[in-house]
Order: C-alpha cells, then structure tokens, then sequence
DNA sequence: CTTGACCTGTGAGTTACTCAAAGGTTTAAG
DNA sequence: CTTAAACCTTTGAGTAACTCACAGGTCAAG
C-alpha cells in the first residue's frame, strides 16, 4: 500500500502520513520505484498513532512509546505515566477556553447596546478598551493560557 | 521607557514586547543608545493590544484594527465582524477540548483495572489500542481540532 | 579602564501539520 | 513509440504566537 490508499484508509491527510514518515514515527520500506511501501504492520502502528493522538498524546510522546515496544518494553508504564500531565494539560486549557469564550460573549453582548466610536486620538477602539475583560486583573497570569 | 520597563509594568515577557514590535504591532522610536523607547502612547498601544489579545482576537486582527485607527477610520466595524468568527471558532475549539477531556478521563478510568501488557507483536500497546476513542467514528471530522 | 551586571536585537526553535514546487513513474491514447 | 495526463515522490517553507539562546552593546562602580 501507498501512501494515497492508506490515508484514503486511515481517513487521514496524506500529508499527515508523509510528515510521520518524515519525524520518523512510520518507517515504511521501499518499493521498487522507491515509493513508500507500507506493511500490515506499518498500518497497525499509523492506527495506533492516530487512536494515542486522539487521546491527547504528543508525537513525542508516542515516540516515546512507539520505542519501548520496538525494544521488546512494555509501553504500559509510559503510558500511564504520560497520560497525567496531559490530562491537567487539557484541563487548564479546557478552563482558559471556558473563560476565554465567556469574555468574548460578554463582549459582544456589551457592544449591541454601543454605538461606534469616532477615531479621536483618546483613545484606539472603545470597545475593546471597554471590555471588561478581568483576568484577575494584573496577576501575572497572562498569557500563559490561551494559544498554544 | 525601554522594553524590561514596559514589560514589567504590564505584566508581560519581554520577548512579548519585542515580538510586537518585530512583527510591527508596535513602533517605538529609538533612544540615544539605539534602544528601543516607549513613549506613553505605544504604552496604551501595547495595552490595547493585551486586551483585544485577550478578547480573543489574532494579531492579525489586531494590526488591521490599527492601521483603520492610524488611518483615521473607526475600527469598530471591523472589531464587530471579526469577533463572530472569532467566538465561533473558540466555541469549537471548546467542545472538542471537552470532548477531549472526557476521553481522556474514560481512558484513565479503563487503565485502572487493566495490567500492564506484555509486548507479543500482536498489538503495541493494549491500554491505547482498547481505549474507546469513537471519534464518531470514521466519519473524516479526525484532526480538524484538536492542536492549532 | 576594566569588570560585571544588565540590556539589546536577531536568528532559530517550538507543535503538528499543510501547501507548493520540482521532478520521477505509470497508464492510456494517438 | 511518443506524448500527455494522472499520480507519486522528497524537500523546503509557511502557519501562530511566542520563547529561548546568543553575540554583542551600555552603564555604573571601583
């Protein structure tokens, strides 16, 4: 199989499965017009990749536990060991989104009742500059939370 | 003021700053010295953009309401449609954070009763490949929204 | 005038892709 | 047999919003 057919497969970009080729998460053979070629066996991983990526893993991480089991380890501690900090991972960024999406519904309520601002070199917009955003104001958590 | 200064002031990384100004979100003038220097103007400059940052909106966005405000336009227009698209997408980005969470959650609960497994060749990791995902399922929606 | 602390701008790295370009392979038609 | 279309390849670069490392400049004290 190709790359084309597995993607097609997998239900995934081919450029997905090309870029896990590329950091060295698949290691698919050659055929002989030197195109990837991909066993069962490399299938079964891509697999287990995209369900450990669903989990919330990193590539790294999977790296990682990709690599025990090439050396015969049981990935089973890592796993266990790697799914915690993921977990409060995601739900520090499941918080930070809450309130991120709050702000903004707060905001565009806000705006409805105001008028546009004419540019009056005061200030740059008041609408944002009205916004009571408060992110528990000057605490030095800014930034720390909201895009990746 | 120089870049530590403002930092400071505004609870931000430096490297914050003069990522804004590398990218042209900011414009200080330059001192005797060649360093950059805020005067109290780019000050407000920066703390609109902190703010509308934490509205939700992208630099980009941010650097077209700007340049409306530095062409003597209202740049509440613009600050009324962007941030439509904007809350949808954080919406979005706040269910599959939940959706995430949840799975991830169900997987530790699973894990706690499993064994470690043994590696057999047969399946790389029991813990990953058992964990009940069901991204409904096969229906091509995969890896539209987890990471950015 | 030199030491050392502090500060500067700039290049490169981060995550997980995604896209584009330049070129090789295969299949079908003329 | 040639040529064109359709497919495949690798590789480089781009994305967002920073963050870090580094070579070097500034400045006050001794």
């Amino acid at each position: 199989m190709r790359v084309l057919e597995l993607a097609r497969r997998e239900q995934v970009n081919a450029n997905t499965i090309r870029h896990y080729v590329r950091i060295g998460l698949l290691k698919p053979g050659k055929d002989d017009s030197g195109y990837h070629h991909f066993t069962a066996a490399e299938h079964k991983r891509l697999r287990f990749i995209l369900q450990a990526r669903d989990l919330g893993f990193t590539l790294e991480d999977i790296q990682t536990m990709l690599q025990a089991a090439e050396q015969g380890e049981s990935p089973c501690p890592t796993v266990r060991q790697l799914i915690e900090p993921r977990l409060s991972e995601a739900r520090a960024r499941l918080v930070a989104m809450q309130a991120l999406v709050e702000r903004m519904e707060r905001a565009v309520e806000q705006w409805a009742e105001q008028p546009d601002c004419v540019p009056c070199g005061e200030h740059i917009c008041h609408l944002i500059e009205g916004a009571d955003v408060h992110l528990s104001e000057r605490c030095g958590s800014r930034g720390e939370s909201q895009h990746d």
